[in-house]
DNA sequence: TGATTTTGGTACATAATTGGAATAATGATA
DNA sequence: TATCATTATTCCAATTATGTACCAAAATCA
């Protein structure tokens, strides 16, 4: 462990948590000996699990012990986890032109004026990949958020969170070239322009040309 | 580490957070600690640290530090709990036909045959709308499966994984009537001789009408 | 059953750590 | 030159951590 405090040994603990490394109804050790093995006072280890108790990650039991009370949900993670850059671009092409489609029908004038914003902040930032891909990230959060389609947002989010991947971000940093994120830029104006005219068909074929320009600059990075 | 900036330092624990690097309820390295780690005055760090406080990432506490205050991916299952049928039917809209298409690039003979032994099966359970529910739940299932992708395999059971609420089995139940079971056995059919043929985008239009039958009965027996 | 051990619960004085704020010096830029 | 962000220093106030001692519930064992 790294440094002291309640909050950092919290911090482990929950960790441990909900790696499964503690399961379910496994008692943790001695408040001292918990102490001791990580140097702190008991007071501090106190603290720390009233934290997690009030979090409902454990339950601390007077005479007995203390307890983990969490079920880790392993089942959600590994298919995320495993995925590849390939499975995922698929993924986006089975549901973001789809998700313009509803955003045509959803969609009200102040959120492509958010949208528009969004354009301008990234043209603004082509020089700055790692900030071009987070607004590229919240564009297409956003417009998953249009639709009102509360399923469709979680499933874009489970998805987008591959990007804190290390090999995504790697091969990401590979791919978002100049040329690339200009490109990119002209085809978000293009899926803005085809929301606004309102024309579901028109903003879904814009996506998918930008996936597919997604799934060329990938394929390409891996071939070098 | 990047260089000089309030902003650059706000941005960079930005990504920290928004990656799964720095998880809500943790506690940041002390201001003085930051500091020291990028090489920059304590009064720069308070700068940065306002921001992320300002935009709701953080929340400082005097005398006890800096902690994270943002759930990077929000809480999942309850999507999926409160999701109603129309929104499950849209996102079934955006992934089955694509997941066709994919089907048609991915299958082997031996997938057909399966499917086609479900059809079977299901054209012999018309008479049990529950066994019927089943068998079409699987179909689905298989076509998901079929794609060789587990990321949108784990999609579909995500939101298959809905038909088990108590709602969902009472609106199948009002919906399922011989006249829909005969028409779904139909479809089922005309996909699956699309996919057989080699025909994608014949195969994702079997497969939007057979969901566009499925949104007929629903909004039909809500209106009842 | 009854005594002993282990475990969490509480209190308190002291020391260490942390954020808050004020000030002046420095350096780059318009 | 004037402005602004950064730096560097200092002191303050809030909070936390520590170490110790003792209490109470539960588990263990003779």
């Amino acid at each position: 462990m790294s440094k002291f405090g309640a909050a950092d040994l919290a911090a482990h603990l929950r960790r441990e948590i909900s790696k499964g490394i503690l399961a379910c109804h496994d008692r943790l050790p001695a408040e001292r000996s918990l102490a001791e093995a990580h140097g702190v006072a008991r007071g501090t280890v106190r603290e720390a699990l009233m934290m997690l108790e009030r979090e409902g990650l454990v339950e601390i039991r007077r005479g007995s012990g203390t307890f983990v009370s969490y079920q880790a949900t392993g089942t959600n993670t590994d298919a995320i986890q495993n995925a590849n850059p390939l499975e995922l671009i698929d993924a986006r092409f089975a549901l973001e032109p789809h998700i313009c489609r509803l955003c045509v029908l959803h969609g009200r004038r102040s959120d492509f004026e958010s949208l528009e914003h969004l354009c301008s902040e990234m043209e603004n930032a082509s020089a700055d990949p790692g900030r071009f891909a987070e607004l590229d990230t919240e564009f297409h959060h956003r417009l998953a958020k249009i639709t009102g389609n509360g399923l469709l947002l979680w499933v874009i989010e489970q998805i987008n969170s591959v990007r804190s991947q290390d090999e995504w971000t790697r091969m990401r940093h590979l791919t978002l070239n100049d040329q690339i994120i200009a490109e990119y830029n002209t085809q978000h104006r293009q899926i803005l322009n085809a929301l606004r005219t309102r024309e579901p068909e028109r903003a879904a074929l814009m996506m998918k040309k930008h996936l597919e320009t997604a799934r060329l600059s990938l394929t390409r990075s891996a071939e070098t």
